[in-house]
RNA sequence: CGGGGAGUGGCGUAGUGGCUAACGCACGUGCUUUGGGAGCACGAGAUCGUGGGUUCGAGUCCCACCUCCCCGACCA
């Protein structure tokens, strides 16, 4: 591809708006654009890099055997209704009518539509199992897009389906999943943790989420330096320290002006946080309000209070009026007296005796407060984030707190969705049984910007070969001086142009002087910058320098030919 | 949705009530230049986010709205 004519331009300065250097470089190197907020055009080079790394994820979803089709992005409103999410799911799920007033639905997900499939693909256990795959644009009205490529509203992702006879037949399949998934992340050259995670709205029973750490990362995972533990703080789960047993003593009202935090508070009265109890107030998506208390010194886990309360609609924080109506007072708030609110109290506070809680009355506060006797929870489970230092449930090691990125995660949903369609088949002993589902997703956008994270320098981007858009950046320095140069050049980009799409590499033919060309080559980031020059010709023939690494050498143009024939270097074959 | 910030040629910015809206980069033409973001000359390119208002006069002040970015609640 001639430079001249690519559509592309890149920037000298950095765009203002992008804050993460993949975002940064993507823009400056003329790979994507935005059009607006978590929407982005990917231009011819960007293009190529998604379609490489689609490919990646591709052979690997066909080497355990699943099968690639393609489903729509529109989907009628009847099918999400049939499976509940029309209703649980709030803005984020795109809707509209179509002409005919009929509602619509922009897919965020595909998983109604395989279910509607497979209820009428499968019929006997002897074709079973399966799996099947798709890239699909998702449209997800995220509340809140960010980090360019990393987090938007519309993206394409990989997602693939398994379709089993049982528990047993979908554990396997997950596992091979799992381990395309790491075949994949590897050789996209990503450094990934796979984490427990929570099954969000998919619903399911086990899942995990492939992360790379990332300091922008927007998810917190609690891992061990041995690696034989790693979640998401949203689910992880550590044994807590017993409290010290004390028998109970009398309720005490205590003055305590103007402690309206657990800091303050156990300043004002000097006692640990950890004797202290906190309320914390949200309401349901069906209206419910949710006292949640957990010890002064740990966070409530929200994931955790929506799981434990049954919560499909999801929580927001609730208002002061609604805290009020309560009877509960923000600030100095408990369940002692409170009515009409759910209270959600966390296991370790219901084991802990004599705690500090609200009085309900502004500037005062109780002592001696005890789950059972002073108040009656209606939920007692853990509900409390995992903090870094806690004991690794494995081995006790102190865990450590790190920032992710899901780049990928696998879901083992079994038969919510078939059961919603009435998928079943045949089985050995003549009876009708349920279809056993998994569901497995890439962003493939997301990955795009993750490489970028781990792979660039301070003048651009460093592709990994597999990944890069192409094989190598030529450039000719000298051309109107020097006949010789255009020839050469002519002849190499021809060469490379004849041996396939994956050896086809990119001439800047521009007229622009060499320091333009050398920086935009870097900026641009293929793993190989072939200069051919005067000053290389007389040297012998061509300049070659490894992106990554800086090194350059001077080889002649014949062992140049060959390695554009061949290959720079052999992929590393993954086992 | 809450909090913070920003909208001025393609990009980055200056301009905080007063003349024809300025500068750098990028872009076009010509000449020079050609191994690390070249030089000179000429040139094209802006409804200053939108609508209303205040004023003799608004990019600038006021109101409303829209959009984008960042921090929080959600997810590949």
């Amino acid at each position: 591809m001639r430079l001249s004519h690519l559509f592309f331009t890149t920037l000298r300065d950095d765009p203002a708006e992008a804050e993460m250097p993949s975002h940064r470089l993507l823009v400056r190197a003329g790979y994507v654009r935005q059009l607006g907020a978590g929407i982005y055009s990917l231009l011819p080079l960007g293009k190529r890099v998604n379609d490489r790394v689609e490919q990646i994820i591709r052979e690997e979803q066909d080497r355990i055997g699943a099968q690639e089709m393609e489903m729509p992005v529109v989907h009628p409103a009847d099918i999400w209704k049939a499976s509940g999410r029309y209703q649980a799911i709030g803005p984020e799920l795109g809707r509209f009518k179509d002409r005919n007033g009929r509602d619509m639905v922009l897919a965020m997900t595909h998983e109604e539509v395989v279910g509607l499939l497979l209820a009428d693909v499968v019929k006997s256990y002897r074709q079973l199992p399966m799996q099947v795959y798709h890239f699909q644009t998702k449209w997800r009205d995220e509340p809140r897009s960010r980090g360019g490529l990393i987090r938007v509203r519309e993206f394409v992702m990989k997602d693939a389906y398994s379709i089993d006879r049982d528990e047993a037949g979908l554990d396997r399949s997950y596992w091979d999943q799992h381990g395309a998934y790491v075949r994949t992340f590897e050789r996209l050259g990503l450094d990934t943790i796979a984490v427990s995670s929570d099954v969000g709205m998919m619903g399911g029973s086990l899942a995990h989420e492939f992360m790379v750490l990332n300091p922008a990362g927007e998810d917190d995972l609690l891992l061990c330096e041995t690696g034989d533990y790693a979640a998401n703080r949203q689910i992880a789960v550590v044994p807590k320290p017993e409290p010290t047993a004390e028998s109970a003593l009398p309720l005490e009202e205590v003055e305590t002006p103007g402690t309206t935090t657990i800091a303050t508070l156990a300043a004002f009265l000097g006692v640990g946080q950890d004797r202290t109890a906190k309320a914390a107030f949200f309401v349901t998506g069906d209206g419910r309000l949710l006292t949640a208390i957990v010890r002064g010194d740990h966070e409530v886990n929200e994931t955790k209070l929506v799981n434990a309360v049954g919560a499909t609609g999801g929580i927001r924080p609730a208002t002061v009026e609604e805290i009020k109506a309560a009877g509960m007072e923000p600030g100095y708030g408990s369940p002692i007296g409170a009515r009409g609110t759910v209270v959600v109290v966390d296991d370790l506070v219901e084991r802990s005796p004599n705690l500090v809680a609200g009085a309900n009355r502004e500037g005062f506060h109780y002592r001696n407060v005890n789950v059972g006797r002073d108040y009656t929870p209606d939920v007692v489970a853990d509900i409390t984030n995992v903090q870094e230092g806690a004991p690794c449930p494995q081995c006790g090691r102190p865990l450590i707190l790190r920032q992710g990125i899901e780049v990928g995660n696998i879901f083992k949903l079994g038969t919510k969705y078939t059961d919603a369609f009435g998928a079943t088949y045949l089985g050995e002993d003549g009876q009708q049984h349920p279809i056993v589902m998994g569901s497995y997703g890439i962003g493939v956008g997301r990955n795009v910007a993750c490489i970028v994270e781990e792979h660039h320098d301070d003048k651009g981007i460093v592709w990994p070969a597999e990944v890069a858009p192409y094989a190598a950046h030529l450039v000719s320095i000298g051309a109107a001086r020097e006949p010789r140069v255009q020839e050469v050049a002519e002849r190499l980009h021809a060469l490379a142009a004849e041996a396939g799409d994956r050896r086809e590499i990119l001439w800047d033919d521009r007229d622009e002087s060499p320091g333009v060309k050398l920086t935009d080559a870097e900026l641009l980031g293929m793993p190989w910058i072939l200069t051919v020059s005067p000053r290389s010709l007389g040297a012998g023939g061509i300049e070659v320098t490894e992106r990554a690494t800086g090194e350059r050498s001077t080889r002649s143009i014949e062992e140049v030919e060959a390695m554009l024939v061949n290959g720079f270097e052999v992929p590393t074959p993954v086992v």
